[in-house]
DNA sequence: GACGCTATGATTAGGGT
DNA sequence: CACCCTAATCATAGCGT
């Protein structure tokens, strides 16, 4: 009875290199996440430019970039932004346009979850006033619904188009019409990679001081 | 006595820029810290190479990579023949994450959204309590789908509008285009990296300069 | 392998020294 | 800028589905 534990919940992990190249998968994968989404955070909230590459035990490489992993990669190998690699930044340029106008699509969600919030909050009040019967009891719930599921299907079809949309853009950056400023998120997975494990505890680099 | 509230404790924070430049410098300084220190358990844990830059918004750079930022770095510029066949591959794999990131996002607010529409829906059966079917009394959830309708329409015209050049696309995509030059990145990259730091048990951080 | 879950460890915002 | 402290929030290990 007392057996059913359904969770020992998140436990301390040895800091090297793990053993059960299942869980290596596993943890690979959603420290890898966590990381990506940590470096979107810190780009958003301090407005920093960010790159990272990871290459997986495996043989995948996976990136992050804010607004581009080339732009960011190339100005960190050359202060020269526009050198040979000219084209592949226009085509990083031009691609960030378009996923911004995701981002700014995104926003608008957002927004509109934000609003919705707070006409809850207001209807929230009126519950209190009130304080009549419970959900339960509403013979309007199928109606409402449907509404909702309406809704849904009609935001997993604006899913599909963001996806099919972003693809096409994909190819149409390859016929270089016309460019504009870069901004926003990008990521890629290319190539193989093979590693070695090391360990590290209390890093204690070079940053802060007052050297320029 | 209950006066002195040692501290409130960490409180949340909203995900846009962050106002106040002397928040904005600790912050960026904390949170770098923890990127990089996810970063090299990331590395310890799987065995993975990860580099990363970051530039701050008072353009320094710091810089994490193991075994080092530029071995990584130039693996990934390396492994990234742009070739014609390399270019569309980038494309593919540029996109695949790119709409998985978006696809994440999407299906996030997708949640928070219907979740709020669940909680409106009842708060509003409660408000009406023995009034019938009346969903025209629910500005909110009107409101909130046609908006929302009209962003799906706006995504599709887009997409309409970019699909007849993502069949030209297509074409060129059989018969190899070479909108990269020869000369470019491909083979041998400019690799005169300024930025040095500690190599510490094979893991390697970089800085540049005074913070901001 | 993606996704969900839960308990718990890890990170960090805000303030102080 | 560094570190310390506290109280929250966040991330995630270990298991299921």
């Amino acid at each position: 009875m007392a057996t059913i534990r359904k969770s020992k919940g998140r436990q301390r992990v040895e800091m090297t290199k793990m053993a059960k190249e299942s869980n290596l998968q596993v943890t690979f994968s959603k420290r890898r996440s966590g990381l990506f989404k940590k470096a979107s955070e810190l780009s958003t909230l301090c407005g920093a430019e960010t790159a990272i590459i990871v290459f997986s035990p495996g043989k995948k490489v996976y990136s992050f970039g804010h607004p581009s992993v080339e732009s960011v990669v190339d100005r960190f190998l050359t202060r020269n932004p526009l050198t040979n690699a000219g084209a592949l930044q226009l085509f990083e340029a031009h691609r960030s346009v378009n996923i911004r106008e995701l981002n700014m699509q995104l926003t608008q969600v957002l927004n509109e979850l934000e609003a919705e919030k707070k006409r809850s909050e207001v209807l929230e009040k009126i519950k209190k006033g009130s304080q009549t019967q419970c959900w339960w009891a509403a013979p309007i719930e199928g109606l409402s619904f449907e509404q909702l599921e309406l809704l849904k299907v009609s935001l997993e079809q604006l899913k599909a188009n963001v996806a099919r949309q972003a693809d096409n853009l994909m190819f149409q950056a390859a016929n270089p019409p016309n460019f504009f400023s870069p901004n926003s998120i990008g990521a890629s997975i290319p190539h193989d990679a093979k590693i070695t494990g090391f360990d590290l505890h209390g890093f204690n680099f070079g940053y802060g001081g007052s050297l320029f």
